[in-house]
RNA sequence: GGCCCCUUGGUCAAGCGGUUAAGACGCCGCCCUCUCAAGGCGGAAUCAUGGGUUCGAUUCCCGUAGGGGUCACCA
């Protein structure tokens, strides 16, 4: 009996890998394109840090003009999720993050790791042949006794040299023991020594150094499906992957993976790690959650109603601090202009500072039109706040004018950083919503008089909803003026005894009945939306109240 | 515990042997034809620690401390 033999037995209809290496031939692209991937499990929801990585490959693909593909590794069957693969890819559209090549496109595939199960086994296969992998018949007891010792004696955990119980056996008995049906799992025959060091130049870390891997690693599970480690092996080299850019908890496996690809006869890819994004938790720094952390599903973002384009901004910040600087000198380009470097990223986690995306998105959302506003208001509450959506959707055309106050200018309104703050700063602008107002808090000028006689004054004699903005106000001060406030806030602060206040108080008494609240855009610009009608409507029901002694 | 990596303000971070140690978010103050949000101006706040090397260390080397990752028939 020879390995040969024992490989035929293990595998008797494994195709020649000459046949893999044939049929997904070496890509066509120009000198330095890259060839990069995005490789999630299926496992649930969308993680950020994918979202993440996603981005940095993305455009590194873009940049050199190569490649950018998803494939699924689904090899663990235990953890896949209903869904999961679709859900994995819309998000990725929605965040204009789609692959060149993923599930049903593409010529590399299938992209889905458990229907590339005979390739595997082809390489695997191989690999027995050649007397660098054997089957193992340890049961998990045996496994546990090993540790057991292994501890005992202080020594290194693992399936590794003198450990070891089937690395040895004769091929005979393994034969014998397959075809007596007894469970086993393919190992590869480490050629390490962990007294060798080895080199990486990792892109995004740099240097590192690390004792050759002399585990004897399975490679095939005993479902018959491989491991990460072995698929990502076979895979990469077939998909013609030139960088593998991936999480830093993947650093420790690179000894392993190198020794994999030298052992298949592969040129391995490069390798970027990427740092994960941190949360704060009581002084220390740990990995984002799904569990514990809201925000480390990209669903959070939609349901929010943080647009797409400022968590894109905010990561990019993250990965390469200078886009910031560029972004301020680049206001009108897109984020494919700028020139990301990948050694460029930090090598160790940022933690994830919610309040400057919320300050990234009030940007982003600065820039948008009054139509836009409306567009992704309307689309975003369609799906999260009925009642919002009702009220801008009622009459489209005031909904426009509400949104566009301070807007459109050299200085737009710079208040709102997500869909769902809307409803709470636009809702006093429709009569419905403001109509349930019920609490009006004076500020420096409470008294029920003074309020009165300042309202009643304003619409029976100084407001006329034609004026210019320039009149409005000088007719605001001349109102001021007559009950003895100050028309400009300097002259007030020379001389505070002279007045019973200023304009800004008494703008202020206005702002108050017409909106509910004491801070408010423009007060010009509202009345002008809200229409004489109205505003003479409010002031008046202000002034019933008062005459009830309310 | 073994192996690997990291350490500049509250946070994200420039820096790569000689700098008043950038910038951004946040915070504080002032300014701006009414309140806010912005915007402008200014301010407080950082090189973990001990040794070297050097004329000179935030920068280079070693130790210490702290943090992170990894040691599965999970990826």
């Amino acid at each position: 009996m020879d390995n040969k033999e024992l490989a035929n037995l293990i595998f008797p209809d494994a195709k020649e890998i000459s046949y893999y290496e044939e049929k997904y031939p070496e890509r066509n692209l120009k000198e330095g394109a890259i060839v990069t991937r995005y490789a999630p499990s299926p496992t649930g929801c969308v993680h950020i840090g994918g979202l993440y990585q996603s981005l940095v490959a993305k455009k590194m693909a873009g940049q050199t003009e190569g490649i950018f593909f998803v494939r699924i590794e689904d090899t663990d069957q235990k953890r896949e999720v209903e869904n999961g693969v679709n859900q994995i890819l819309n998000a990725l559209e929605d965040y204009d993050l789609s692959p060149d090549e993923t599930v049903n496109k593409g010529n590399y595939g299938p992209y889905i790791q458990s229907q590339r199960k005979e390739i595997y086994q082809s390489y695997a296969k191989y690999l027995i042949e050649k007397g660098m992998a054997y089957p193992c018949f340890c049961s998990q007891e045996t496994l546990a006794k090993i540790r057991e010792d292994q501890e005992k004696a202080k020594e290194r955990t693992g399936y590794y040299g003198k450990w070891t119980k089937c690395r040895n056996m004769p091929l005979e008995m393994a034969a014998e023991k397959i075809k007596n049906g007894e469970s086993y799992i393919i190992r590869l025959k480490s050629p390490g020594n962990p007294d060798k060091k080895i080199k990486h130049k990792d892109v995004i870390k740099g240097n590192i150094e690390f004792p050759e891997n002399d585990q004897d690693v399975i490679i095939i599970k005993s479902d018959g499906l491989p491991t990460y480690h072995f698929a990502h092996a076979v895979d990469d080299h077939l998909m013609h992957t030139t960088l593998v850019i991936r999480g830093d908890e993947w650093v420790a496996s690179v000894p392993l993976h190198l020794q994999l690809f030298y052992c298949l006869g592969f040129k391995a890819p490069k390798y970027a790690h990427i740092a994960p994004i941190m949360k704060e938790e009581n002084g220390g720094k740990r990995k984002l959650s799904k569990r514990k952390d809201p925000e480390a599903d990209v669903n959070y973002y939609k349901e929010e109603g943080i647009p797409r384009e400022a968590v894109t901004e905010y990561l990019m910040n993250i990965a390469n601090s200078n886009f910031e600087g560029w972004r301020k000198g680049n206001k009108d380009k897109s984020v494919s202009e700028f020139k990301f470097e990948l050694n460029k990223m930090g090598v160790s986690g940022a933690l994830f500072d919610m309040i400057k995306l919320l300050d990234v998105s009030k940007t982003v959302i600065s820039t948008y039109s009054a139509e836009d506003i409306y567009n992704s208001v309307e689309k975003w509450s369609k799906e999260y706040d009925k009642e919002l959506y009702e009220l801008i959707t009622k009459d489209k055309e005031y909904s426009l004018k509400v949104f566009g106050i301070e807007r459109e200018n050299a200085k737009p309104r710079k208040d709102i950083s997500k869909w769902s703050e809307v409803k709470n700063s636009i809702n006093y602008m429709f009569e419905n919503e403001f109509e349930k107002v019920t609490e009006f808090e004076y500020q420096k000028i409470n008294e029920p008089e003074e309020i009165k006689k300042i309202l009643t004054e304003y619409v029976e004699n100084y407001f006329d909803i034609n004026d210019d903005k320039q009149t409005w106000f000088d007719r605001m001060k001349d109102l001021a003026e007559k009950l003895g406030y100050a028309r400009e806030v300097k002259e007030y602060k020379a001389n505070p005894e002279l007045y019973k206040g200023h304009v800004g108080d008494i703008s202020t008494v206005i702002r108050i009945t017409l909106t509910g609240r004491a801070n408010t855009p423009d007060l010009y610009e509202i009345m002008q939306v809200l229409g004489k009608e109205v505003v003479e409507e409010r002031i008046k029901r202000k002034l019933l109240k008062s005459d009830h002694g309310e």
